[in-house]
DNA sequence: TGAATAGTGTCTCTAAGACATTATTAT
DNA sequence: ATAATAATGTCTTAGAGACACTATTCA
């Protein structure tokens, strides 16, 4: 075909090309909520707005490399400390960023509350805000974020490009994931209550779960190892800690 | 951040850039079996193995207008004609093919059966396959392809680049996404029985199911209307045809 | 003892699997 | 009639929702 005879004879530098970009939702808890850490923009274009960390894809690297790389310098956090990378989606409108045209490959990024809290404090800048998920059934709906400590004061905080649908894509991908795959146990510390999964469940779904049968499918399932240990801190009957482990 | 500053400065021919592509995985069904479309490649490189038609990415074309214009040039469907594009993940293997880095956007295309006939016989050079799709559980695995004809005397044609991966992650998509959406009659035929759509089921999931449980679960969701016509041309007795219509 | 939440028992309802039975068509 | 498949009835079982009840801890 001619696409072939066009390759043979192509100069790699002669015609223009989209530039390709990573961008990083990155997910944790903070105080049981789900948020995702932002950086604020400074500079034109979109300045005062809000933006996923992210970064050009170098040549010679893979895409998730690029996605990896920018969990480490953006982020501070290595690979392999039990932050998950996973592409969402590949957002290519023409005009997403007025400068050029740039086309971003989304990755959801599942930090544990460990690192959640390591690279917010890691002083890069980044910012964590609280996601606040409307109940829209099955379909996708916008997905308001608050800035931390904020949460019921302050007016939603407004993104750069098109990061909202980002942020609202990778909710939805999140809720499709939620009961049969690990996800939820991605979130949380390394021990953990049963209630505190379930609160995340109904915080991504955005809408409340009958308790005795979530209790029943999750332990049915086999995933959660009893600590025997207890919460502390508590005013009243402390909740039994568990581990998530995936059999064999 | 510097990254601003560097935008700020950027000059976009200045640095190279992977090149980006779109693939289309063009589903459909052949004698009740799903299908792929595929171009044997006739240059250097993977001469002779088969491959997904795609193009370039231009400078001012969405993603999906790239996908739109493929399925227009190469498979001769225009738009709106009943097929649908859905993409399916983002292809950045380093070394995925040897002249150059190109990223790909795979794209997930099911062609009603006119379409899928059409832009057989369309003489653009496309060559359908039947896809055999083994048991694997819930997980995905390798996925073999046979020319059309030769279904069970010849061997699994070999694919060029990653497009083996490709269609494997197709037939996964498809299979996620099969019992809870309307994906399994995007393939079938404007009037069809329920015996054609749960061969469509079984070949794609790869294993049987249960007669009764699926005629309930398909009827009781009520996104098929009878049409009071029956199938014609069978030695016994003939099923009903019914309609796809989404109620709303 | 009271407040608050953890954790469980049980009933009902829905949906799926299994299997058999009836219905309908062509030859 | 016979063959072949369509279409349905029914029994059983698994799992979810609802709701009430018991258990355990701190103040």
């Amino acid at each position: 075909m001619s696409e072939d005879a066009f390759l043979e004879a192509y100069d790699p530098a002669a015609f223009e090309r989209p530039a390709l970009t990573v961008d990083l939702v990155l997910l944790g808890l903070l105080e049981g909520r789900p948020a995702v850490l932002l950086m604020k923009r400074s500079w034109h274009p979109h300045a005062g707005r809000w933006a996923f960390p992210g970064s050009f894809v170098g040549l010679d690297e893979t895409l998730d490399a690029a996605a990896g790389r920018v969990l480490q310098e953006k982020a501070g956090i290595a690979e392999g400390s039990g932050t998950r990378l996973e592409q969402l989606y590949t957002f290519g409108a023409v005009d997403r960023d007025p400068r050029m045209r740039i086309v971003t490959v989304a990755y959801l990024t599942l930090m544990p509350e460990a690192a959640f809290t390591q690279s917010l404090a890691g002083g890069a800048g980044l910012s964590a805000a609280v996601i606040e998920v409307p109940w829209t059934g099955e379909a996708g709906g916008p997905v308001a974020a608050y800035l931390a400590g904020d949460w019921d004061e302050r007016a939603p905080l407004s993104f750069a490009f098109d990061h909202a649908d980002i942020l609202a894509l990778a909710i939805l991908r999140l809720r499709g994931k939620l009961d049969y795959s690990d996800v939820g146990f991605a979130l949380l510390p390394e021990q953990f209550t049963l209630r505190q999964l379930q609160d995340v469940h109904e915080a991504i779904l955005g809408t409340p779960l009958n308790k005795p049968a979530f209790r029943r499918r999750m332990l049915d399932r086999g995933w959660l190892v009893p600590t025997g240990a207890r919460e502390a801190g508590t005013s009243f009957r402390p909740a039994e800690l568990y581990r998530f482990q995936k059999p064999l």
